[in-house]
DNA sequence: ACTCATATTGAATGATTATTCAATACAAAA
DNA sequence: TTTTGTATTGAATAATCATTCAATATGAGT
């Protein structure tokens, strides 16, 4: 069967917030925090990364503050994406799922240093910013209670019982906002591979047994 | 012995910039980004905390960014004061060596919210500033180096071999940058005394044997 | 009381920037 | 082609702020 190639014009696609030239904004939005800050970031920078006029910028997200909001929004919703993915795949058992996770978290897709700048831009708004935190924290809520329950498996599997679940997670989520942190100070040093060997290392000495934290 | 009460003109302190408003003024910024953000703090507001004309501040200190810069070093001095303190008490053995450490990190002096509201603030901004890194890098190098070096004690007395100091050592400074980040997001589930017993229970759990890590 | 050096003020300046909006381009429908 | 509705522009506006500086206050020395 042959989808005929229906043509839908911008405006159409508009209430979806969908078309091209609101993901171009997104993404110049981005850039431009991770190169300047968010202190420094102006609408007429944005819009001519974007290569549309400033007007148009604030025309279609209404607000420079609706426009970092969208942007904020979009980063959080990759990140959630990349991590349910791994808890949801059923090919995995519970060791495999922590060490996607590690390696998710520490991968060039989402610990390289333009966004952990973002990222980090934002996170220091959080408090003076109740939008931001809205959109920070419920997902936050939910990849820390997933790993809650995924370490949960892990210390029954592995007979471990003097940490509890909790604190394992805890300490894993603490310690991966701190690397990211350090990987903006100094990403010759925590490089990803010593980020990961950390954290894994992290792992074994908690789960002395299993084989596969490297 | 009288110690003559010498009366000593402003102007005559000012070169050591140590004079009442200088100090006035520091802690006048300090208090506004942890109320506002850096991002919305303006000489305006800081000069009216710390009652002085707005030209008085900028005057004071040649610029904003002198002003910001001079609040961020004192910031450093006093954390770098406290840990420093701790490493140099000679009534300390290792193993208590490293519970003031964890204590002094989520003391209410060091990890209040105001603080680390300023602290993150700075921090998010160190990758467009030069000026920040400096401060921020050298200080925290020391310490890294410091800590490492105690726990390096402390493992050969605890005959503790599979970690190494410098793993012990990161991930302890990274898990406590993510718990001040934590503290900033929900200060009632982060409380002083969770984050303490969570990385001591981290400590634990590396030197099983030592009793002191409650 | 007067002088002089320094401290401090606060209004004016100029730069930056979000936001608005009248004007124009464009593309689909008639 | 003309019409019509939407997309996009870019110049004008208005607000915010850091910075400057001429004017004034202060207080020590004479």
């Amino acid at each position: 069967m042959n989808i005929s190639p229906k043509k839908i014009s911008d405006h159409q696609l508009e209430d979806q917030e969908f078309s091209i030239n609101h993901q171009k904004l997104i993404d110049a939005t981005i850039e431009t925090i991770a190169k300047r800050g968010l202190g420094d970031t102006t609408i007429a920078q944005v819009a001519k990364k974007a290569m549309v006029s400033q007007g148009y910028a604030n025309f279609r997200f209404k607000s420079k503050e609706n426009l970092l909001l969208s942007s904020l929004k979009f980063l959080s919703d990759e990140y959630k994406n990349s991590w349910q993915r791994i808890f949801e795949d059923n090919n995995l058992d519970p060791v495999g799922r922590v060490i996607k996770i590690i390696e998710n978290d520490f991968s060039g897709k989402i610990a390289n240093r333009n966004k952990i700048a973002v990222w980090v831009s934002f996170y220091s708004e959080v408090k003076f910013r109740p939008s931001y935190l809205s959109i920070c924290q419920k997902q936050d809520e939910i990849y820390s209670s997933q790993m809650e329950k995924l370490i949960k498996e892990v210390n029954i599997l592995n007979n471990q019982s003097f940490l509890t679940p909790r604190e394992i997670s805890e300490t894993y989520l603490s310690m991966v906002d701190g690397l990211w942190q350090r990987i903006l100070f100094d990403p010759k040093m925590y490089s990803h591979v010593f980020c990961k060997g950390l954290v894994k290392k992290y792992f074994k000495n908690i789960y002395t047994d299993e084989k596969r934290f490297v």
